[in-house]
RNA sequence: GCGGCUGUAGCUCAGCGGAUUAGAGCAUCGGUCUACGGAACCGAGGGUCGGGGGUUCGAAUCCCUCCAGCCGCACCA
């Protein structure tokens, strides 16, 4: 049946296509209306005819009958007012579908989304958030209008470093070695690995000589190299636990998954004929990048020494996404700095035909995140801050806010929903700007309970759901819209905007348009709210009010969700 | 040098498939109010939409150019 505005926009298209085939009628939401038609203009000109007489004819064509009334304005816009009815008949609709009239995608699409990335045997930290929070949004709202999701948590376990870190966790000792990552102290044994190799020089040595056995598949090395990615990938998975982030061990497809098709992605290559030696490497030059000197940018498959760079691995994961996983879209939640290796990579593998045109890829660009002074988020002294550390931090301020504000909760209870809150707070001000823009971690600014931020989108729905406890069992069956006053009108206008909003989302896999969309809709029910007592109405009135509560409700805990953010009960 | 991203009120940001007065939040100031949860609501001030050209009846939005910041530009992923 689609949305409202999917409603109106095919109807009014009928107009316009009488006209001019095609012609877009422009149909948003509209300060003037409750919609408003730009198409017009446009239109009008094509056709050589004033743009007011062109307007009022598709006034008076009359498609929107029985929906809708439509007045002619300024220069030939279409204002666009819903009938009452046709309004109130929305809402009904909403009120006995779960997903409040949010479609379900049919055929369901295979979507495979690459996300978080973190290192073996390296601490994740601010740099990872980003991925693995905007990543996650984007899989379960995926998931959500019904498609398949395939999550690939692409992490790095292979290349040189590992001969010096499987070196030094012999050095520790097995079992002193497991400990030290079991506790999740990465940075220590990371930072162990790479001293002893500056250095020693033997170390260096054994460092060289085991990533030979480690590549040569040597029965011990592997053994070896399994404990620490083991143990790396149950410390993941605890970072993802208190993140609330729906990555399991399963998702993690790291790059060494990829070694065995290695050697087929460049001999396919090389079959294909877009293979060059280069600089005694092999690459492919695909067309429209250049160096710095203005000559043929290369992606290097194969370097010198014979070793895959990780373009191969890059090229080895698209084929397998494609061919075997199936998919209809590729995602990469990659930072802005990978751009042009990935759309080299693209570009390559749409050359090589292992990425049809049918198939959408997307490199899921995001920004840096800053520290309050605007530089690279690092500690005082340089390092880099972990993951684990920054939210610990988030929870103890909104536990502490708890507490300040005279709770009534048990501490684990109020631990629990200090961590709900915290969450909410870190993703929300991660996910709700413009992913290609950086931002700044600003713990007092997104752990505020007032503003746009997570916490006063819960602390709404909170409301409501206190209002809607209070008022007992409802029967919402035989509801009558009115909509007397403007707010209510107001909140149940951009209730039937939520279809668009998720979808909107999607097209343009930008959580920070679901984002603005759930603090419009809070605005409104605020609004709302003062305007229009719910528990003290009698009557319809207040079966109404008490029905936009029950929507509204929904819709916030539905929004936050796909988000990934909890919407307490109570908050 | 080439390419990419960013530049919108004091601060943090929406809006950028052109269109009827450029919107929010925070902060500031002034109100509402014995509060269905005041972690609220209403109002005010505050913007040459980085600068300059161009296309258009109309540009924050499209094109060109310049400026500033950040990031890439051959074997570490």
């Amino acid at each position: 049946m689609g949305s409202t505005y999917e409603i109106l926009a095919e109807r009014l298209a009928r107009s316009f296509d009488r006209l001019v085939p095609g012609a877009d009628p422009a149909l948003r939401a509209s300060d003037h209306a409750d919609y408003q038609a730009n198409g017009v203009m446009a239109m009008a000109k094509t056709l050589g005819r004033a743009p007011r007489d062109v307007a009022s004819e598709i006034a008076a064509a009359g498609d929107l009958d029985g929906l809708a009334t439509i007045e002619v304005a300024g220069p030939g816009f279409l204002n666009i007012t819903l009938e009452p009815a046709f309004l109130a008949s929305r809402l009904g609709t909403l009120l006995g579908d779960e997903r409040l009239g949010l479609e379900l995608v049919r055929p369901a699409k295979t979507v495979v989304v690459d996300y978080s990335a973190p290192n073996v045997a390296k601490e994740m930290h601010v740099g990872h958030l980003r991925s693995t929070v905007i990543g996650d949004a984007l899989a379960r709202t995926e998931r959500l209008v019904g498609n398949t999701v395939i999550a690939r948590n692409h992490v790095g376990d292979w290349g040189t470093p590992f001969g010096m870190l499987i070196e030094h966790l012999l050095d520790l000792g097995e079992d002193r070695a497991v400990a030290e990552l079991s506790i999740g102290d990465l940075n220590t044994f990371y930072q162990g690995a790479r001293s002893a190799f500056d250095a020693d020089e033997d170390f260096q040595r054994r460092s060289r000589a085991r990533v030979v056995l480690l590549q040569g598949g040597d029965p011990e090395t592997r053994r070896l190299w399994r404990i620490l990615v083991d143990q790396s990938v149950t410390y993941f998975s605890q970072v993802y636990a208190k993140l609330d982030v729906t990555l399991t061990p399963e998702d993690v497809v790291g790059e060494s998954f990829y070694n065995d098709a290695l050697e087929g992605v460049v001999a396919d290559l090389e079959g294909l004929g877009l293979l060059e030696e280069s600089g005694g490497a092999r690459c492919v030059f695909p067309p429209g990048f250049t160096n710095r000197d203005g000559e043929p940018l290369p992606l290097i498959v194969q370097k010198r020494d014979e070793g895959f760079g990780y373009a191969a691995t890059d090229l080895a994961a698209v084929r397998d996404r494609v061919a075997r996983l199936h998919a209809d879209e590729l995602l990469y939640v990659v930072g802005a700095p990978q751009v042009q290796h990935l759309a080299m990579v693209f570009a390559v593998a749409r050359q090589a035909g292992w990425l049809p045109d049918t198939v959408r890829c997307e490199h899921v660009a995001f920004g840096s995140v800053l520290s309050p002074d605007r530089k690279m988020y690092k500690t005082r002294s340089g390092e880099t801050v972990k993951l684990v550390e920054l939210i610990d931090e988030a929870i103890d301020r909104a536990d502490d806010a708890l507490v300040a504000r005279g709770t009534d909760l048990e501490p684990d209870a109020r631990r629990e929903l200090a961590t709900q809150i915290a969450q909410a707070a870190v993703k929300y001000a991660d996910l709700s700007t413009e992913r290609q823009r950086d931002y700044v971690f600003d713990l007092d600014r997104m752990l505020a309970f007032e503003g746009d931020t997570g916490p006063y989108l819960q602390y709404a729905h909170a409301r409501l759901r206190s209002i809607l406890r209070r008022a007992g069992e409802l029967d919402l069956a035989g509801v009558d819209f009115a909509l007397v006053d403007p707010t209510a009108r107001d909140l149940a206008l951009g209730l039937l905007g939520w279809p668009d909003a998720v979808a909107s989302m999607l097209e343009g896999a930008a959580p920070h348009r679901l984002c603005t969309y759930l603090f419009d809709l809070a605005q409104r029910l605020t609004a709302f709210y003062e305007a229009c007592p719910v528990l003290s109405a009698e009557g319809a009135v207040r079966l109404e009010r008490l029905a936009l509560c029950d929507l509204a409700a929904r819709t916030l805990a539905l929004g936050l969700g796909a988000l990934g953010i909890a919407a307490p009960e109570r908050m």
